[in-house]
DNA sequence: CTGTTAGCGCATTCAC
DNA sequence: GTGAATGCGCTAACAG
């Protein structure tokens, strides 16, 4: 195993003082033709890997300091969203050495409106970076071009949008997540039966970006030859319990074949107590999130099993990779975009 | 939240200097009861977080550097204890700053002389501190007695031997390893249909400890009231490929009903190859770990499943909580001994 | 342009 | 027993 270069061996090898290695490195010019092909001949022959921790020790006694705008959507405790949070807050904590003010602008992950008014208002806010949670295509695409023009650099969290060019984005592939649904479901369920996949119904607003991609893979799956088994597409409103229960137990009071219900959100333990509160059993149940009221189901055991995002991963990342590139103007290369996805049953619930 | 606390902002709180909250916190005596009590005052009030890249550059210049001796395994290139052994680089090189030797002695993990022998000659390395795959009860707590009398710190990895004290383990929780797997296996196969659990054969050494209590709680989930399913338990032998696809394909012959294999060790993946040799389809198989061969199989679809326990991980805890421990004397409460299990189906494979 | 230097949190040494 | 001083990788200001 090589031995992690010094800025100081870099600068011995090259032949030129720590401040010139350390403006070479940081592009700060000011540096001669010479000295730069000496310092880049040191860093070609091995590579040097930056010390975020070190950096922000140093950086302590500069006494400047970033303000992080992050806008996602509101959530309840121990919810999909607020997990995100809690990688934030941890990232900040093991960052402390640097001092970073951050600001929360929330919005409700049903509403446009509110997604739009939010990003709105960061327009007019001055920071060094923002953190955006990717709900709304077309909202995110304006305000990208804001933060563009204004040259402050921005990470995306649980999801991509073409045609802006964040830092960096953290997320799970969706097209993976509906496929794994799609192929514990058809496990999990007996072959001759039927599965439906239910969807909460929105007033006035489109299925999320990520729902639509779950969901479209979801169904591919079940559309590839040999597999022989029907699908129905079900609305339901996540709003009250009584109207789900009717809902659920109405249709599979229609459907009698049907041993198996997928939900491609997280508000999924809302269908299984809505199974459980009708009596029902021997319906299999499986979602997305191990959120508070999801793992309470699977520890019941009315629920089957999650799939989960690495939320706290994705919100960690996400500012890690921001003070990366806020230190180094490069985003660092070895955190992975695309996290693994995680499979939780009732056995490894942690 | 709460900023960090520093050691110079400890002393100041506290009224001493930064030597004497230094000795406080490493225990190293040579302080007066005043000022002693007068740091504790400050630390009940706000706890101090090591932070051990801090102190790793600090101690760079001392010119000490530790001889860590880790005995495991000897395995191929992508297998289970290589990426254990590639999570013990991957931290050597995050704490490169510290300058640590490391001495491997690999042993053969089916033969328990291979292991005595290994762990005898340990006996006589003089080092600062030793990680140990713990495969084999006895010889595990023989070593572990003279380490004690040496004074010298240990960690076990893979899992955990009862009546001596490591200073820390990882490791996943085989009970429930087990469990997973039978969940996963009943679930994947036909209600009706039979399983069967294979369990390589070996010659002159019993099964390993952490197989032993895989296979015990796999059989008491299906003997559960309610279960209903005949399990079948087969021995086979592991080492060459023709004899393996005689004894499966003649096993299936006399028992068309079993629909599921479950291995509960690594080389399932030489299940898999032998049934798809036999041009047999439509059993489930199930194992552990994602090593080179069982993902190439999960890949092919001829494997469902595998049970992952972290492997990088534990290699990587390991080294940082020994460095915690001989940095300060106590292993880094913040790292959790028992980690998540992980399902890997064919969609979220790395 | 460049080298020097101060200082960040931390560990350690050494006069007092 | 104690605090001041030194130096680790690193940043940034500053003098030449």
């Amino acid at each position: 195993m090589a031995q992690q270069l010094t800025i100081r061996q870099i600068a011995e090898l090259a032949g030129v003082s720590v401040g010139t290695v350390d403006r070479v490195l940081h592009n700060r010019g000011r540096v001669s033709p010479e000295a730069l092909a000496a310092v880049q001949a040191v860093l070609d022959k091995q590579s040097y890997k930056y010390n975020l921790h070190t950096s922000a020790v140093a950086f302590r006694r500069t006494g400047k300091s970033f303000h992080i705008v992050i806008s996602i959507p509101s959530s309840e405790k121990g919810e999909y969203w607020d997990l995100i949070r809690d990688g934030f807050e941890k990232a900040f904590q093991e960052y402390s050495d640097i001092s970073i003010q951050s600001q929360y602008v929330f919005f409700d992950q049903y509403s446009s409106i509110s997604c739009r008014e939010a990003f709105r208002s960061i327009e007019s806010i001055p920071c060094s970076a923002v953190i955006l949670g990717t709900n709304f295509v077309e909202e995110t695409v304006e305000l990208c071009k804001n933060l563009d023009s204004r040259r402050i650099p921005y990470v995306f969290v649980d999801g991509m949008v073409s045609g802006v060019n964040p830092t960096a984005n953290f997320m799970v592939d969706q097209d993976k997540c509906g496929r794994l649904l799609a192929h514990l479901m058809d496990g999990f369920t007996p072959s001759g039966s039927e599965m439906a996949i239910f969807l909460p119904r929105r007033v006035g607003a489109k299925m999320s970006n990520n729902s639509t991609i779950r969901l479209a893979s979801f169904k591919k799956y079940f559309e590839e030859p040999g597999r022989g088994r029907l699908l129905k597409e079900v609305q339901f409103s996540a709003e009250n319990p009584e109207g789900i229960r009717s809902e659920v137990s109405s249709f599979l009071a229609e459907n009698p074949l049907v041993r198996g219900i997928a939900v491609v959100t997280s508000v999924v333990y809302k269908v299984s107590d809505a199974l459980s509160a009708s009596g029902i059993r021997g319906i299999c149940v499986g979602g997305f999130d191990v959120t508070e009221g999801n793992a309470r189901c699977v520890r019941e055991g009315t629920l089957e099993f999650l799939i989960d995002q690495h939320p706290q991963r994705q919100g960690f990342c996400a500012v890690e990779s921001l003070l990366h590139y806020l230190l180094y103007g490069v985003p660092d290369p070895s955190l992975p975009s695309s996290l693994p996805i995680d499979i939780v049953f009732r056995e490894n619930l942690a």
